[in-house]
DNA sequence: CAGCGTTTGTTGAACATTCATTCAGTACGG
DNA sequence: CCGTACTGAATGAATGTTCAACAAACGCTG
C-alpha cells in the first residue's frame, strides 16, 4: 500500500538537473554547494509527499530520497518545520513565476491573457503528478497551520487580483453583465478543482479533458471572446491580435 | 498554534444529539448503545480533523474529546486507520444522502434539478469549516491511500453522471453548444474548488459569496434558463413550474 | 425480588515502535 | 591543518496498541 503507481507523467528531474539522486553515492562528497544541497532535499521532500502523503513523510525517507544520511536535514534546515515550509515557499515561488511569465508573453489583450493564464494552469511543468500530490498534501494541513495558510494561497491575493481585472476587463469590452468578482472567484476556482480532480485521479480525468472543460467554460461565460471550433476552444479573431492557440484535441 | 478561531460557522451538535461530551463524567457509564458509542468517536474524529489536521490528530486526542477514555477506539474500531476509514465513510454517506434528498425534493425539471444540487452544496450541513477541513484533511492523504481516494469521491461516479445528464439535458433544452461531458467535469470542479477557497479562508471568501459565484457561473453558461436580476441570480421563468429561488443577497 | 454469575463496555497503565533531533566524530577542500 | 559539510548511532519524546482489572447491565434461579 505503499507504492502505488504515481508519477506516469511527472517530468522526471529539476532543474537542478543531476542524475546522482538515486545515483551509487561514490561521488557524493563534498560537491555541491550549499543551495544546491538545499534544492536537492527540496526536491526529495516534494518526492516523498507525492509518494507517501503528508502524514508518512519522515527525515529519513526525505534523506534516502536524496541518497544523503539521517542527520543531513537538520544541518541544511534547522528542523522538519521549516524543511517542509521551504518546500511549500519553493513551489509557491515556482508557480508564481511560471503564470507570471505566462502572462508577460501573452501580450496586452485581456482575452489573451486569460487565456494564457488558464493554459498555464494545465503546463506540464506546473500540473504534474508529483506536484500537483505535494500540493494537496500541503492543503490538507493549511487549515491548521497559519504557516502554510499563508503560502497555499499561491493562487494568493495577486493571483486573484489578475483574474478580476481581467473579468472586469473583457465583461466592459462586451456587455455580459456579470459580476467581475464574483466570477473570478468561480473561473479560479474552477482551475483549483480540476487540479483536486486531477489529483484523486479517479476516472479517466486527465490534464488533456481537463483544459478542455476550462476552455469549454472559457467559450460559455466569454462567447464573444472565445469560440467553439470543431472539437476544440479558440480565440475568436477580430478583436487584438489574432491568436489560433487552441485546445489540443 | 493549536487552536486557530475555527468552528465560527459550524453547526454544534450531531445528531447524536447528546450533550454530555464535556460532562462531568458521572453518568458517562453504559448508556450509550454500540452504534451511538462509534458515532460520538467518529464525531470526535471529525472534529479533531478539523481543528489539528491529519497528520495531528490522535488517538488520545479523539478519546479526549469525546470525554472517554485512551483504550476506548481500539475497543470500537479496531485501530486508528479503521476509525478514520470509518469516519471517511460517514461523511460520504451523509453527503451522498444530502445531494440526493435535495435532487429529490427538486422535481423533474433539469434547470430546478442543476440549481438544487449546487445550491446543496452550500447548505450549511455540509457546507461548514468543521466538515470542509475534514474533507480537506482526507483529501491531502487521498493520493497515497487506496482506500481513502475510493471514498473521497463522494462526488463519486454517480454524482458525476448526474451533472452530466443535467448539462446535456440543458443543453439539448436549448443548443448551447458546448459538450456535457467536459462541462459537468468543470461545473463539479468549480463546486469542489469553491469548497477548496472556502476552507483555506483567506481573502474574504464567505458561503455566500461562493454560492455567489456559482450561480453567476450557471447564469453564464445557461442563460435561457437562468437570469440575473438586481443582485442575484435565479431560475428564468416560462419552462417548467416558476421557481424564484434565488441566491441570498 | 434478592442473590449471583456472566457478559459487555470501559478504564488506564504498561509496552513497543517510530521518528525528529542531537552530537561527537569523520573526511574532504582550501 | 583548519574549517566546513557530512555521517550515523544514541537519545528521548510521542503515540498506537495491548491487556489485566473493573463496573454496570443482564439473565438466571430460588
Amino acid at each position: 500500500m505503499n507504492t502505488p503507481p504515481l508519477d506516469d507523467e511527472a517530468p522526471k528531474t529539476s532543474r537542478t538537473g543531476e542524475t546522482d539522486r538515486k545515483g551509487e553515492g561514490e561521488r557524493r562528497g563534498r560537491k555541491a554547494s550549499k543551495e544546491q544541497r538545499r534544492q536537492q532535499l527540496i526536491e526529495a521532500t516534494i518526492d516523498s509527499l507525492a509518494r507517501r502523503g503528508y502524514s508518512e513523510t519522515t527525515m529519513a525517507d526525505v534523506a534516502d530520497g536524496a541518497g544523503l544520511s539521517r542527520g543531513i536535514v537538520n544541518f541544511h534546515f534547522e528542523s522538519k518545520e521549516k524543511l517542509l515550509v521551504a518546500t511549500l515557499q519553493y513551489m509557491a515561488d515556482e508557480y508564481a513565476a511560471h503564470w507570471r511569465s505566462a502572462l508577460a508573453r501573452a501580450g496586452e489583450d485581456p482575452a489573451d491573457r486569460l487565456w494564457a493564464l488558464v493554459a498555464a494552469d494545465f503546463d506540464r511543468f506546473v500540473c504534474n503528478k508529483r506536484k500537483l500530490a505535494a500540493w494537496c498534501a500541503f492543503w490538507g494541513e493549511a487549515k491548521s497551520r497559519p504557516t502554510y495558510q499563508a503560502l497555499c494561497g499561491a493562487r494568493d491575493q495577486a493571483y486573484q487580483q489578475v483574474f478580476v481585472d481581467l473579468c472586469d476587463a473583457l465583461e466592459r469590452e462586451a456587455g455580459y453583465g456579470f459580476e467581475p468578482g464574483a466570477m473570478a472567484l468561480a473561473l479560479s476556482a474552477t482551475l483549483e478543482g480540476l487540479w483536486l480532480r486531477l489529483m484523486l485521479g479517479t476516472e479517466n480525468v486527465t490534464r488533456e479533458t481537463s483544459f478542455q472543460a476550462a476552455a469549454e467554460l472559457l467559450a460559455s461565460v466569454f462567447p464573444r471572446h472565445f469560440v467553439r471550433d470543431g472539437a476544440g476552444v479558440r480565440r475568436r479573431a477580430g478583436k487584438g491580435h489574432e491568436m489560433t492557440e487552441r485546445t489540443e484535441r
